[in-house]
DNA sequence: CAAGATGGCTTAATCGATTAAGTCTTGATC
DNA sequence: GATCAAGACTTAATCGATTAAGCCATCTTG
């Protein structure tokens, strides 16, 4: 119940302040923000005539205005924002950007937007930031597009070669090949994979070659390239291999993919999921099968979110580091903003994660 | 190497798309806002200038300036930005914001700031919103009050009977008292608490009584009120079990407190672990102290975040609606910036969620 | 004591848009 | 053919600050 005011004054401006005090509105302004402009006797009366008159401070965004600062950067995703919460590693990228941002004292703007309605093309257009951070779009994004045009200084993440603008990667490819050549070294030769999206246009179910062929994520392009290289410098077919593609990485949709993998005849002795998350979720599916990891089936995964050293069996997977990932893309873009010099392009180092998820497939000839 | 242009053009602005186009500014701003107050062909002119003019669309700060809105909600945190997506809780209490926020077409704006250096009290002064949640905070938190001057619209998390700000929260009291009484329930006799930061003043390390009497942190508080209530109501001393005090939610500090309370003799039965994460770090202590879980050591926690169910064994807890949390106090204030009149505070259900962390101690009698 | 330095405040231009109200055409209507 | 309405732009005020440059009085210094 609270009370509406039958008044609701306009809230006072620093003109307000300045004329209660008979000064000028430069004279408030220095108050805040150059205190040795001002005698500190006058700067400590111009403060407390603020605060009885309500004077919430200097409005931001005419600050930022005048400035030409927003003292924020944005971040875009290609996903709806709630999911990106939900997305490990995108948590723990956005928690190196804020590291970052955090260290620079800027904010940190989320930009919702997913692709669907025209709508949602404001979004970028509307934040103010002064720059921003890219993560992992399709190239055809109209949304990429749109923020593109605002011609603010750009940090690309997990999207190498798709602008000229600065970006931190890692070998997606080099990392996929470590891992699928991990299950072939261990004597693998029935593989299913567990894909991530292929293109913004969603859709779960077995993707054949076709589908295979046209995907546009970048990250999903150069893991599929990574694990091809792999299976094919093996001498497998290629294009025997099944593979599932999840719309959504989530446990829920690595379970029901990796389910649909194990119903393939003959059963994959392997999976390759291509993020953890779908790891798990094929954890859960082998598990409802009557199956056992790694005894019936190996499991990998991709990316080594932290969960991933506790799951049951542990995962083996690609590390990728994540958070000083998010940070290296904050501080480029933070140093793009004070001007300075920049790398162009930042390669970050992936290894091997071997844990308890992989083994030699029940009674078969070493690799 | 990229090439620093030579001459680095001022951004061109609407009145420059307007002069050459020889029209007036208000005739390109309706362009883009308001396309039925001019022809369908002009209007198509002025975007095909703008573009070719590199004209990067109105200004997000000069229109938020006349428009008098930012067009983003500001989110406070207690601790620093980096650490919030740590925390699992956090985490989806933010992807339920961003739902609403999503949903309203308004950014997400987090705010950095330690409440540690002067310098940080100037995130929130500076930030370009429209009204903040805060979140958890402690009450006397000078970034709160930083906040508060702003005398934008506000809505708390986890901060009942604070401010006078319409707010969501659960009650944490009874959801601590039930886990306890599950607890006393199954025969323990011997607790030990684990229990989330007492004051802004962070240290880790046992708590004495005095200590824990002091507990600032409003969830922090009210769930050592109901752990209090179960144990008193029980018949036990409240002021001779053992808490110890996480400077983190994380799980090493966890596991670090547990160790401590399993060093204690006599050895508790049962652990209250006063988040689901610290109680993932206790089951790994318990784990290297070569005990089992729960023949030997009973653990509960409180939040239950996703991964709950997937510890090893599942973890007893009291299940919290943070999702809703978040969506109820996104809307809430999307529904405050829209002026319509609001419920005063909305307290979400918890309930306890038993999973296989829990038995009865090893020979106890059945209470 | 004149010259220069310093401190303390004001002047006035500016940042880049939005929008209510007004003007001028052109076309329809009786 | 006068009247009105609608359509297409323009005028001009305004949002709320920041900041370089200027002005005046007071203090220093040789």
């Amino acid at each position: 119940m609270a009370v509406k005011r039958p008044f609701e004054a306009r809230r006072p401006s620093l003109k307000d302040v300045a004329e209660a005090l008979g000064v000028t509105a430069a004279t408030v302004s220095n108050a805040y923000n150059r205190p040795d402009q001002l005698s500190p006797a006058l700067r400590e009366r111009v403060l407390v005539t603020a605060r009885s008159l309500g004077y919430p401070g200097p409005n931001p965004m005419a600050r930022g205005l005048r400035r030409g600062r927003a003292g924020a950067i944005g971040v875009l995703y290609a996903d709806r924002l709630s999911y990106a919460f939900k997305d490990p590693v995108a948590v723990e990228l956005l928690s190196g950007i804020a590291t970052a941002t955090e260290a620079a004292g800027l904010g940190l703007l989320l930009v919702p937007g997913s692709p669907r309605t025209e709508r949602d093309l404001e979004a970028p257009r509307r934040a103010a930031v002064d720059g921003f951070v890219i993560y992992s779009m399709s190239p055809d994004d109209p949304l990429l597009a749109a923020a593109l045009e605002r011609r603010l200084p750009i940090v690309t993440v997990d999207m190498p070669g798709l602008t000229d603008a600065p970006g931190v990667a890692i070998d997606d490819t080099a990392g996929a090949r470590t891992v699928a050549e991990h299950l072939l070294g261990l004597g693998h030769r029935r593989l299913g994979i567990l894909s991530l999206e292929l293109t913004p246009a969603v859709r779960s179910g077995p993707a054949d070659a076709n589908r295979v062929a046209s995907a546009s994520y970048p990250v999903t392009r150069a893991r599929l390239r990574g694990y091809q290289a792999a299976i094919v410098g093996a001498g497998l077919d290629w294009d025997g291999i099944p593979v599932y593609e999840c719309a959504e990485n989530s446990i829920e949709e690595g379970c029901i993919g990796a389910e649909q993998l194990l119903n393939t005849e003959p059963r994959p002795t392997a999976l390759l999921a291509m993020s953890d998350t779908l790891g798990i979720g094929a954890l859960e599916a082998v598990r409802r099968a009557g199956l056992s990891v790694p005894a019936d089936v190996s499991i990998v995964g991709f990316d080594d979110i932290p969960e991933a050293a506790r799951t049951d069996p542990p995962l083996t997977t690609v590390h990728e580091p994540h958070l000083n990932k998010g940070l290296k893309a904050g501080e480029l873009l933070v140093a793009l903003l004070a001007g300075e010099a920049h790398p162009d392009f930042v390669t970050l180092p992936t290894h091997l994660a071997v844990r308890s998820s992989t083994a030699p497939p029940r009674a078969a000839p070493r690799g």
